[in-house]
DNA sequence: TAGATTTAGTTCGCACTCGAACTAAATCCG
DNA sequence: CGGATTTAGTTCGAGTGCGAACTAAATCTA
C-alpha cells in the first residue's frame, strides 16, 4: 500500500516562514520588538529569572545566541542580568516591568492567533497535528543520525 | 464543545527548527553548503535559468536575501548569473554542473527523509497535517492584518 | 587538596533574513 | 515622443542563529 507523501521540509519551511514573518511584523510595528525577543519574554512570563542556559533549553537555541539577544533587551529594559548567588557561573535573567507589561498586551492576543489558526480543524485533526509537530521535533536529529550510519557501512547504494 | 488547543507557533517554531537545524548540519559537513543554498538548487533543478525574482517567491524569500546567496553559490561554482537577452533587468540563475550533480546526490535522500518522517501517520493523517501547514501558509497574513484593522480603530497608523 | 573535567556564559566569524533606499531598465500613458 | 510609474536586482544596516574557541567557576577524583 503506497502512502501518500508530501515535501514536508519544504510545507513546513513556508508555514512556519509565514506565521514567523507575520509576528515579527507585527510585534515590531507594535510594540518595538522582534519575534525572537518576545519568545524570551514568553519564557520568562513562567519561569523568571532563571539562567540563560534554561531559556536556550526551552527555545532550542544556542546558548550563543541568547547573549546578544539578552544584551539587546537589557538595552531596551524589559530584562535584567543579576549574577546567581549560589553560583558564580550563572547569570539570571529576570523581567523587568517593561517586560511585564508588554508580555501581559501580548499575550491573549497570542491565544486568540492560536484559536484563530486551529479553527477549521477538529478535535482529532488538532490531535494529529500537534503529534505530528511534536514527532517532527523530536526526529529530526535522528534522521541524520541513521543517514550517517548507513553511510557508514557502504556509501554504494545511492541509487534512486 | 471546546475544542483543545495547543501552541501553534511554539510548536511549529520548534518543529522547524530540528528540522531545519538537523538539514543544515547534515548538508554543511556531507556537500560543504547550507539547507538554504540546497533550497535554491532544488528550485532550480525544476526550473533551471529563472529570474531571481522567481526563485525568492518560489521559496518565500525577499529578493534582497537571494543577492547574497546566489552570490556565494557562485563563487563556489554551483550557480551562474546570466543576463536576459530580451529583458535588461533581469538576470537568470542557470545550475552549473556541479550543482547538477549535487542535487543528484541528495534528492534520493530528502525523498526518504519525508518518508520516514511521515511514516507513523495514515493517509488521512497525512491529509490533515498538509492541510493545516498549507493553512498556516495562506492565513497568517491575513491575522496580522485582522488585528491591525481592528486596531487603526484607536491607534494612529500613517496610512501611506 | 591539587589537578582534571564539566558547566555557564561570552566572544568571534560566518551565513542568513528582512526592509528601506537605491539604480537601471522596461512600460505606461498623456 | 517623453516624463511618470513599475519592475528587477543590489546595497546597506540591523537582528538572528550557529559552532568553535575561550574564560571563569564549580565539581569530580586520585
Amino acid at each position: 500500500m503506497t502512502k501518500s507523501t508530501f515535501r514536508v521540509f519544504h510545507l513546513l519551511q513556508r508555514a512556519h516562514g509565514a506565521l514567523f514573518r507575520a509576528a515579527d511584523k507585527f510585534l515590531r510595528h507594535a510594540e518595538g520588538l522582534t519575534a525572537a525577543q518576545h519568545g524570551v519574554l514568553l519564557v520568562l512570563s513562567t519561569d523568571d529569572g532563571v539562567p540563560i542556559s534554561t531559556i536556550a533549553e526551552e527555545l532550542r537555541m544556542g546558548k550563543s545566541s541568547l547573549t546578544g539577544l539578552v544584551d539587546r533587551m537589557s538595552k531596551t529594559g524589559l530584562v535584567r542580568r543579576a549574577p546567581c548567588p549560589v553560583d558564580g557561573r550563572v547569570t539570571r535573567i529576570h523581567l523587568e516591568p517593561a517586560g511585564r507589561r508588554l508580555i501581559g498586551r501580548t499575550v491573549g492576543r497570542i491565544k486568540a492567533q492560536n484559536e484563530a489558526l486551529l479553527e477549521p480543524f477538529s478535535d482529532a485533526e488538532r490531535d494529529t497535528i500537534r503529534r505530528f509537530l511534536l514527532h517532527i521535533t523530536e526526529h529530526a536529529d535522528g534522521l541524520v543520525g541513521d543517514v550517517e550510519s548507513r553511510e557508514t557501512v557502504g556509501v554504494t547504494s545511492d541509487s534512486a
